[in-house]
DNA sequence: ATGCCTGACCAAAGCGCTTTAAATTTTTAT
DNA sequence: ATAAAAATTTAAAGCGCTTTGGTCAGGCAT
């Protein structure tokens, strides 16, 4: 059923149907209720690329996802993304998710932008001095940055988390409880928010007179394996640490691993700090959570991150938008003071 | 840069160009050289709306992965996918995602049917009886199961794995290794892929004459918090299980932390044996793996589903198709012979 | 030269919508 | 009752492609 054949049962031009069914105003009600009653009847629904063409917009949003040959697909994607997701079904958009490799990915941007089948895009895992920011501007296409660039944040649209302050109160919490040999286990540090949540960490080991060990930074794609590696090589040092801060609960499983099999007790003998996204599958959580964490809702920033694009697309000569969420720490089992005498 | 100014730019008609860059066997070839050659300076790009109402084939597809409200997205599906868009890319298809609740599932359905946005779909997460087979089919929209229903597997195209088989052959592992008391930690058993693995399960085990016990049943979503909380329970009774199975990788590790808090050794005191998607963010791998495993891609799965629906879609008089893929039993260290007296 | 192919190109229709500009009907004011 | 205004409806253009059904040279055989 297609809008010719619907106006023809109902003995009006497709004009008048089509503005029935958008809530145009100048349509008398009764011949509105008509139309759409009918239109449910017969289970009619404009057809996408049709209505695109006309309007000349796709009411669709990409999510290019980086992803390299190993680590396929990073489970905080999948939650940003469905965080993202409700906002779209809320207005009416779709979700296209294009998967890219690093070495695709300017050609893979310009054809997205060229072919027009999105209003526009959230660029996921800014990189340190990330080009694709440039990229966007000069193609024109709406965009929100998961995260930021390390320079100019002013002129384009993030939403982050305030990585730094993070990693800062989460370092400063084990130098109080007595730790001074804090590993970091963190993402690839080419990554932005690897970069910032490092930087967050020195500054806490100096504001504290505590000298960075090059021995204990440890990074690389945040899964369960390279956690416990990352964990298992810091534990079979002679200068062992008593601390871990990891940058994500898939990590943390690995280092929690590596523990147990050092004959270790977290919470103990060592303690662990991580950030938690709040992953639905990985819930930290419980009276206790196993894990002292930094947490922030990354579904909550997809969410939120779709909301800023989908206005910014409403409202073109909107300045750019930024939006810096702040993680909140929360005790848990996996901390307790130095026992490991230096 | 659309056709016409190409086409303008070039002093050629819109028809000749469109040929030229769509192939087309009527076109001279130093003509279509210079049009190439122009395209690929001006960046020029056919519009995918309007390609598509021209051609009636919206070149994407759609994955509809049923959410609720706590479990919000299963990596498994993130991995499936990121296989699925290898072969979408190749063929120069797009994936469209859409999270549905269960509740408004029909109408989902029905809406992408009509919008005409997806020239076919994949589904995700079957159930026991699963009415979405029927209305795919009354909607005539080329789809793929990933999974299948229990009865009538030829009348529809899925890609599946022997869930049956590979739990029967875990659970004649454990009984062989001396284990009678064997816990199950499963999925929901609406889903289609548990109800089979519970199967698989159960025979074994009456085949070797063990009376199964409904205490050691567990089912329900397979993150690591409904894992940890299984086994805490089974470990708590009195009719203790020396081996427990579990569906999935991340259920998995909050079984592993339960036995950890238990004070038992996993492959000593428990024998473990999952389920491994073969996640890249939880790589069960190693001379020695650390779980004893049925195992089998899901992003293989993915790529192959998808590459079954194109060609469904490519050639709609095509039969159903349909594939079985067999999980490989790996041994790791979580498994071993029974100490637990009984 | 004539007719017939063949190769190369083009004009225009059509995909299913939205929207502009105009027409028609109804209501209101005189 | 009538003109003007308001409400309602419509015809037709246009979005940017593909594709049908041509045209128009040039080459070939007759």
């Amino acid at each position: 059923m297609n809008l010719k054949q619907l106006s023809n049962q109902l003995g009006l031009s497709q004009t008048t149907v089509s503005r029935a069914l958008n809530d145009y105003p100048e349509v008398n009600e009764k011949t509105r209720e008509r139309v759409k009653t009918a239109a449910r009847r017969h289970n009619y629904r404009p057809n996408a690329r049709a209505t695109g063409l006309a309007t000349g917009r796709a009411k669709t949003i990409g999510h290019i996802i980086p992803v390299n040959s190993t680590e396929v697909f990073n489970p905080i994607f999948g939650e940003f993304i469905a965080g993202a997701s409700q906002a779209y079904s809320k207005h009416g958009y779709e979700l296209l998710l294009n998967m890219v490799s690093e070495n695709t990915e300017e050609s893979v941007y310009r054809e997205i932008a060229s072919k027009g089948s999105v209003d526009g895009v959230i660029v996921h895992a800014p990189r340190v001095n990330d080009s694709r920011i440039e990229l966007l501007r000069e193609l024109n296409l709406p965009f929100v940055i998961h995260g930021r660039d390390n320079s100019n944040e002013s002129d384009y649209s993030w939403i982050d988390i305030n990585n730094r302050r993070a990693f800062y109160q989460a370092t400063k919490l084990l130098i109080d409880l007595g730790h001074t040999n804090i590993a970091l286990i963190n993402g690839r540090e080419t990554l932005n928010f690897a970069w910032r949540r490092r930087k967050g960490y020195l500054k806490a080991l100096t504001d504290a007179g505590i000298q960075p060990d090059d021995n204990l930074l440890f990074t690389g794609d945040l899964t369960e394996a390279n956690g416990y590696h990352a964990a298992a090589k810091a534990l079979g040092t002679d200068n062992t640490p008593s601390a871990f801060l990891v940058s994500s609960y898939m990590g943390a499983l690995g280092v929690r691993r590596a523990i147990q099999d050092a004959n270790l007790q977290m919470g103990k003998d060592i303690s662990v700090i991580i950030h938690d996204d709040d992953l639905s599958y990985f819930h930290n959580s419980g009276d206790i959570p196993q894990f002292t964490a930094t947490r922030s809702s990354v579904k909550e920033a997809g969410y939120l991150a779709a909301d800023m694009l989908l206005s910014l697309i409403d409202n073109p000569h909107l300045a750019p938008q930024t939006r810096l969420l702040e993680a909140h720490l929360i005790i848990g089992a996996s901390t307790g003071p130095n026992r490991i005498k230096q």
